[in-house]
DNA sequence: AATCTAATTCGATAATTGTCGAATTAGATA
DNA sequence: TATCTAATTCGACAATTATCGAATTAGATT
């Protein structure tokens, strides 16, 4: 899943292993070959060269003495391209919490007894809370402007402003004018 | 050049970028908002920021309080499909010198005075100092059995040896039967 | 002008990882 | 079977880098 394309990016991540897949996509090299072309030691080829296997880019064929390596070209050119569908990328975000941002702001904001201690001056920070105010409804339900402030008042005593800002965000309508009052569905 | 590439791929070799980059491919965030929805300090974002800035991936824009990031969806589209053409990758190579292996290899069996400690048994050691060996002729001139034998007497009492197996890679020729020798181009 | 906020920069620290040498393994040659 | 060679594995060390907290900066709001 995730980690397949973060190990995928982190084997190509370094400059001599790029240089091992630039030589691969020429010909087949040796272990020793390779150590000789880079002026590393043949133990560290091999390390490098693990990492590239383990996602799939190089393979090895023994041969007589020596472990030969050649490039899977297929699978390097099935994962390149399905980076350009941007869903891949999108997936590694699908386990992150969109709503982290909203619960922490509501909860700077909040009294044990589900109070506010302000209503948010910042527009991004009002939003989040209002986000939060507005689940007090009911979807579907209508509400009198009396039972609106009844609830918002649970929350702040300018019942006046939660009201206002909740219709202004679009999070609320309201019927005509003075009408009654239903939370809108997100 | 080549630094460019590895500095592509290191930009997304960490997990948390690559979910910054996959959040941006649906929307803008500012820094605070990444923060949060990662669990990670502002100042570490930032620095993730800076990371996929410098490679284009994504670009700020400033917008009241906020720096809101946008992923820079033609670079990445760009970059990754430069990637496909296996092009990008052979000239990071490009500045790895190919004749280092031979050199040494040949530097393991030449003595000071120039002439050969052993002929190589192995196959693609026999190769690298044989390629050595055959320069000692000049391209396009024919020599006699006579004329080779002096000058591969400067490499080994075994000229025989060393005539056959020059022969045998392909690196000189020979005319008929007992006829003249030649270099052959490479 | 004064104040506030988000963002960045900087220094320090912890974690990751590239590199090497020594020891071991796997496989072919004699 | 015994020996030889290339490759791998392992432990240690050095270099890189992700993360954080503190201090600073850049901009907007009052």
């Amino acid at each position: 899943m995730s980690e397949e394309l973060v190990d995928f990016y982190k084997a190509l991540a370094d400059s001599n292993r790029l240089k091992i897949v630039g030589l691969l996509a020429n010909r087949a090299y040796s272990v020793e070959e390779l150590a000789a072309l880079l002026e590393l030691k043949p133990s560290t080829v091999s390390h490098h060269l693990a990492k590239l296997a383990q996602v799939g880019l190089v393979s090895a064929k023994t041969e007589s003495y020596y472990n030969v390596y050649r490039l899977e070209e297929k699978a390097l050119e099935e994962k390149t391209r399905r980076l350009l569908s941007r869903e891949d990328f999108q997936s590694v975000a699908a386990g992150v919490d969109v709503d982290a941002y909203d619960r922490k702001v509501v909860a700077d904001y909040r009294r044990r007894d589900g109070s506010l201690k302000t209503i948010p001056a910042q527009r991004k920070k009002l939003e989040a809370v209002l986000r939060h105010v507005v689940e007090a409804f009911e979807p579907g339900k209508r509400y009198s402007e009396k039972q609106v402030n009844k609830i918002l008042s649970g929350f702040h005593e300018d019942t006046a402003s939660l009201r206002r800002e909740l219709v202004g965000y679009g999070l609320m309508k309201r019927e005509g004018g003075g009408g009654d009052y239903w939370r809108v569905e997100s």
